[in-house]
DNA sequence: AATATTCTTGAACCATCGTTCAAAAAACGC
DNA sequence: GCGTTTTTTGAACGATGGTTCAAGAATATT
């Protein structure tokens, strides 16, 4: 019926994530994608709609596989203090060791776009409730089996990780000081008890 | 002997300020930059050198006067939970009043830049750095008077609250409501008790 | 084998990018 | 008022921005 595509969509949309995460948005050129992708870009145009869509779909996928995307998985079932913790652990983790120092996209693009792409607000405001709401049953759960101290407003204390979360990624931007990074998450953690 | 200049210099920056702030770098053009400062493409460049200098000048000026200069002046003499909660409530205010979405020009710089602009890295974490240490010194104060708990850690505690202070800032970014925002505030100070 | 359909290709589009420069204009010392 | 120095001006620079499009290539159906 058709001339076949001959690349792999999923491919193309990885490779995207990687320069803009390393680059940014506006910095990232289609001159730059082109390169990346291998794509042509009549090709890229003709499956992306333009740069704004094959951002969104780059977004769309980063967020898929990002860290976040565990807490939500184990919401209604791993165990809450462990889930929330191994969260941390990680963004520590990819903190320490981002040589690049690229952050986190979704994180870098609140930063970037929130205040005039709407559409991409709505789609990083989108996950970061995701976050939000898992971790609030998490922490509901853990108040539940006593894990986590019963004291606190569970809403208030999942936009509280939620922030923190945030500030870890932006705190290790400017500094990849393993230790330092540590001490953070464990006072954001230490709130659970 | 000389010409003089027809335009205040600081004036011309605090332009400059608004216009990166509300787009940050990448999105900010020449164009926009004389069209916001009046300023001619010439005597910008004879100013400040390019872009990059430009934008150096005006987040100096930005953080002359943002919410951590306050701290940075009171770290040896302010009543140190009183600085410091109140240095969280601007924060909180800010964030809750920011109708277009501008959030902080460090954080959004840290984010955009930090990881491919040295100069500005460094530029970006020499104040929070100086942000950090005057909180380490509120907290020390702090812990001497009992103000402050004792038991943590104030280089730790230090980095968190700056950690804590960059969350809001971004989180303010998605989510403008004010409940949510001092939420996350209080649990942030409840550490220090 | 012819046709219809989709993808690929690469040139081309105009707009805008950041930057430069030569000439005009404005002050001062002489 | 002449000469020196600096600023202002506006045009111009080449490069690159994102985007479009017509033509060729590749398949499935007929």
């Amino acid at each position: 019926m058709a001339r076949p595509r001959e690349f792999d969509r999923g491919q193309v949309v990885d490779r995207a994530v990687e320069v803009f995460w390393r680059k940014g948005f506006e910095a990232t050129s289609i001159r730059d994608l082109v390169e990346a992708t291998g794509l042509n870009r009549g090709s890229l145009y003709n499956t992306f709609g333009d740069k704004a869509g094959l951002f969104e779909a780059a977004l769309e996928r980063y967020m898929a596989d990002a860290p976040p995307q565990h807490v939500v998985a184990a919401a209604d079932s791993g165990p809450p203090r462990q889930v929330i913790g191994e969260f941390f652990a990680r963004l520590v983790e990819l903190g320490a060791s981002d040589t690049e120092r690229r952050g986190c996209l979704m994180t870098n693009t609140a930063a970037e776009l929130a205040g005039r792409d709407e559409r991409v607000a709505a789609q990083v405001a989108e996950a970061m409730q995701g976050l939000e709401d898992a971790l609030f049953r998490l922490i509901e759960r853990g108040q539940e089996t006593g894990e986590i101290a019963p004291w606190r407003d569970p809403r208030a204390l999942a936009r509280f990780l939620v922030a923190s979360a945030q500030g870890l990624r932006i705190t290790a931007k400017l500094n990849r000081d393993r230790a330092a990074l540590e001490a953070i998450a464990d006072i954001a953690l230490s709130n659970l008890d």
